[in-house]
DNA sequence: CGTAAGATTGATTTCGGTCAACTTCAGTGG
DNA sequence: CCACTGAAGTTGACCGAAATCAATCTTACG
């Protein structure tokens, strides 16, 4: 990653207690002071992944989990002929499930964009963690089912928007995602992505991807370059990408209406 | 559905042991003879809705886990100018996770396509059964890993497979879904979807999906007619398809190789 | 300063969508 | 029993969005 600040190093607390992660939970279920004690210190064995490097955990605690603190990743699939899909983007603060790798056969790669901040917390802390902490547990749940509402809505685009519209989408949703864990101000934010990258999300081809963005542009809707993006007119973006940040931010219920 | 028998409402037990849900956890993980009969009094509790209704879980337990017994439904999200996608099909056996009613807004609706019976597991009973059985626990994290699976890979089909790959892709992965569970043979399995909904599923166009069964047909790959799926030449249409079932059922490894 | 990856643009093709008509079929009621 | 109805399936003619092919051009960086 070229253009953001070092994310994770933060000086408000001696060892961090303002992640991209404890951001974005808070966010979700209002963390104690000892939530975000725990959770920092879970998150202090970091490793680091250059840029292009596969991310790989074989041989991993299967029941670890790891947490992006900088830099972005992906997840993706390449088929027996070369084409390459893009499955999953990877952003601080999120949640790399790597119980996948209980399974044999990996059939997908993790694949760092940037280079790469990361933290594991070994199965057994994490369980601690959500052990003891219903709120870390609720949060951790609420992150997953965002990160699956992410996922239909991917396939949302693919399957029924446009070239631009999904285009646009994918950019308000990674604004708006690296808003949550203040990584972006009200209308800009890193965009370390080629188009080449871009494509591989999208499902098309650079050289289109270069036509919608060149599109975009020329609308002033948006401005991209030097691996930032801004909105310029931001309401315009999401009415046409029929963005609606509701599925990343829809707050969690517990505790206001079902209180078993 | 109009075509296979009652799937639950086999006689080989007085409360229906050997249900799709078994049969799939069964093959992840061997199950005890305790383990079935405590899933079987688990999904004793079950629920009818009819074909095309919304299957509407609000107010429900969100806790609670929903499995399809019998029938087919499908998770879609309609855009505000009418397109539709659906983001998943159930089949009998299939859990869906109605944790996402936590979240206030639901932002894609549930389906019925065919008639279907559902079992409604309680969030305290689903917890008791998990807590008293690792084997169970394991085999229903696997299970959620799966669905995981299948998703990217329906997002590897919207982005990267042709009309004609992506269809073949999709009928191979619900015959290799259904015989999992005891509902196809080798060479076929019913198949209750339209047209139109295999283009609500394949981001296509129903004329587009008239056009490809016509293809996929004169290839002499596949019979479809009577709402029944046979595959004439499974290898031939698997190799179009890009298809390889390891996503669906690689074994889990717990045991095998980490015994932690 | 040279090099390679990425970005940009034009010309052309193709896959899949759109529009429109027509057929088939299952279910319903006279 | 058959005529009616509406949904699903089928086909053709045409169109348009995105892919493909092929040059450049730009930029980052050693």
């Amino acid at each position: 990653m070229n253009d953001h600040s070092p994310g994770s190093g933060r000086s408000d607390g001696p060892i961090g207690l303002d992640s991209p992660l404890a951001r974005k939970l808070h966010r979700m279920a209002a963390l104690s002071d000892d939530d975000r004690q725990r959770l920092a210190v879970a998150l202090s064995r970091a490793r680091l992944v250059e840029a292009h490097a596969d991310i790989l955990a074989e041989g991993d605690d299967p029941r670890a989990v790891n947490v992006v603190l900088d830099g972005w990743a992906c997840r993706y699939r390449q088929l027996a002929d070369g084409r390459r899909q893009i499955v999953t983007l990877l952003l601080p603060g999120d949640v790399c499930d790597p119980q996948v790798f209980r399974k044999r056969h990996v059939h997908h790669a993790l694949c760092a964009l940037t280079p790469i901040t990361l933290a594991q917390i070994p199965g057994g802390a994490f369980q601690e963690l959500t052990a003891r902490s219903a709120t870390l547990e609720a949060a951790f749940l609420h992150e997953r089912l965002t990160t699956t509402a992410i996922q239909h809505e991917w396939t949302v685009s693919l399957g029924r928007r446009s070239a631009i519209e999904r285009t646009a989408h994918l950019l308000c949703e990674l604004h708006a995602r690296l808003e949550a864990v203040g990584l972006a101000d009200a209308v800009s934010c890193p965009m370390p992505l080629t188009q080449i990258d871009l494509a591989d999300a999208l499902g098309q081809t650079p050289v289109h991807i270069n036509r919608v963005l060149r599109d975009l542009r020329s609308q002033a809707l948006l401005i991209l370059r030097h691996r930032r993006l801004t909105l310029v007119d931001g309401a315009r973006l999401r009415a046409l990408a029929l963005f609606d940040p509701a599925y990343l931010f829809d707050d969690d219920i517990t505790g206001s209406a079902q209180e078993t």
